[in-house]
DNA sequence: TAAAAAATGTATTTATAATACACCTATTAA
DNA sequence: TTAATAGGTGTATTATAAATACATTTTTTA
């Protein structure tokens, strides 16, 4: 049970860049603080882009800029938007319906109710509390 | 995002037991009955069987049955002893600590909110609850 | 003693995430 | 106008873990 890296690596871009602002931030150098394949980052970074969290500008001088102030960038939402699936059991999957307890399985209900309650917790938290490192949730989410 | 099957296959093991009550079930039973692999569900069975789940006789007639009431069957007890792994992130791993936002990342502490939150929902329903199909959890947890 | 059933250990297969590689496009400044 | 820099795109490969298969052993009862 745990998100894929392809996720964790995009919030740490929304960090590093939040930590960084007024300046374009490189790919490369993005790669290079956190050891990672830079590969891998330019797809992320790609689709933080389409996604409308990051600006991003090629060419000499070019590079990644938050689109919007750490505040306004919502942890639930970066998440749901980067990782890939939230199926949370088998039948979760629309190709894999054929588990014999299907459609009135109890278990199901559940899963999709635990995996609300994740999803939540993070929808109650900004870029810019995870900055502050504050723990009781949402305590910035109200700031501009 | 998602359990492993090993977990899925345990509960479906727990659901179809409770099911068939006052009696032995074979694995060969229950892996016909879902369509997967009976290999697989030897290994699963033995862990149910070593965490408290069911009792396993075997032998001639042997099989297994739950060694408690569905009510006092906690669902979420069943995922934590069953799932090998509840790493939220990756430096949740004890062996991967080489993200360079640690010790002190905001994000690590909000996911561990989030997976307690998933967690807690598990752990408020049992067998029982799950069996009767009650999507408004923890009705069924007071029954014996 | 033969059949039935679970237990155990190892090996193989499969799925997918992660990474690598090659090449393209856009922008800037010398 | 050209070289350097930066992101974009598509495909191929590698690594990892989960799922499955196989072989053999142990236990129990009719
Ligand atoms: S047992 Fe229930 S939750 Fe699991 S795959 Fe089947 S229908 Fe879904
Ligand atoms: S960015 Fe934070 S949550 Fe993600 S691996 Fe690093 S320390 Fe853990």
């Amino acid at each position: 049970m745990e998100i894929t890296s392809y996720t964790d690596y995009a919030l740490r871009v929304l960090i590093y860049l939040a930590r960084s602002p007024n300046k374009q931030t490189t790919i490369t150098e993005i790669a290079d603080y956190f050891n990672i394949s830079r590969n891998h980052l330019v797809k992320i970074v790609h689709q933080l882009g389409s996604k409308g969290f990051v600006k991003t500008t090629r060419g000499k001088g070019g590079g990644l800029v938050l689109q919007r102030p750490p505040a306004m960038i919502n942890i639930g939402n970066v998440v749901r938007s980067m990782e890939c699936h939230f199926n949370w059991v088998e039948c979760f999957n629309p190709t894999q319906q054929h588990c014999r307890l299907l459609p009135n399985c109890g278990l199901k209900h559940l899963f999709a109710q635990a995996g609300e309650a994740y999803l939540k917790v993070l929808d109650s938290a900004t870029l810019a509390d995870v900055l502050l490192g504050i723990t009781t949730v949402g305590l910035n989410s109200k700031i501009l």
